[in-house]
DNA sequence: TATATAATTGTAATGGTTACATCTTGGTAA
DNA sequence: TTACCAAGATGTAACCATTACAATTATATA
């Protein structure tokens, strides 16, 4: 049941969001919900292929239920997690002969277009 | 005195090391040497744009000297961290349009070629 | 219904990181 | 030299996301 939810609210959402996220969402439909099973039930997603765990520069994991190849853009002043297309495949890369390439992250970092224009947002590093 | 020490070590090495390789390595020559120092230091390597701050999808942050864009490639059997080149400049993106983007990490996950040969290594994820 | 298995929960421990107060070092001026 | 100040370094304790573990509840199958 609280699979179920977590798997339907992080296919609905490209927020991102961390384990705090989906378990205070998720508390007022499951009132019974445990951290602990947003944390179980997160792990077999990614072990499954249906999520992908993203570790931004911040202390606390993201999770993404696209699991297709392409970029995140956190904003430095929001937090923000932003999805972006990147040809990834045509990438050219040096120094990778006989590695075996599993997965590919790619992570960016700046000012989202919102805060760009303003300035009145707190800087969130 | 250690502040110099540990901008030499990690100006040094191509290991990624974390703070507590730092911290074992340093302590036979600076026996004084405490774990807040290190990450004090390192904190104002990264402002001062002498280090980046790498968050492989590990629980523990890894430290490189080498500040110019280029990939990081872990290896999920030995956990060794390898630079290569990327030209990320020349990278197609789409969906970034109005965004300032100001810093571009590249990861990848998989097996190096010591790991994919050598069948007897423990798996660390 | 009975029973086994999977799913969920709560508590406590783990471990990297940070806050904070203290102590030491190095340089500068009188 | 001595006094003094600021930067550098240290140690302890707190913080907080995550994990381990044991116990409880729900689900399915015979």
């Amino acid at each position: 049941m609280a699979r179920i939810k977590i798997l339907e609210y992080l296919t609905g959402t490209t927020d991102h969001p961390t384990v705090e996220m989906i378990y205070s969402r998720l508390l007022p439909e499951i009132p019974t919900l445990s951290k602990t099973t947003v944390y179980k039930t997160l792990e077999l997603l990614v072990e499954a292929n249906l999520a992908r765990l993203l570790h931004m520069d911040e202390n606390e994991a993201r999770f993404d239920a696209n699991v297709s190849d392409h970029g995140h853009f956190r904003c430095s002043r929001c937090g923000k997690v932003y999805d972006f297309e990147a040809d990834l495949d045509s990438l050219e890369t040096k120094g990778l002969e006989g590695f075996a390439v599993a997965e590919k992250n790619l992570i960016f970092k700046g000012s989202c277009p919102r805060c760009r224009t303003d300035r009145s947002g707190r800087i969130r590093g």
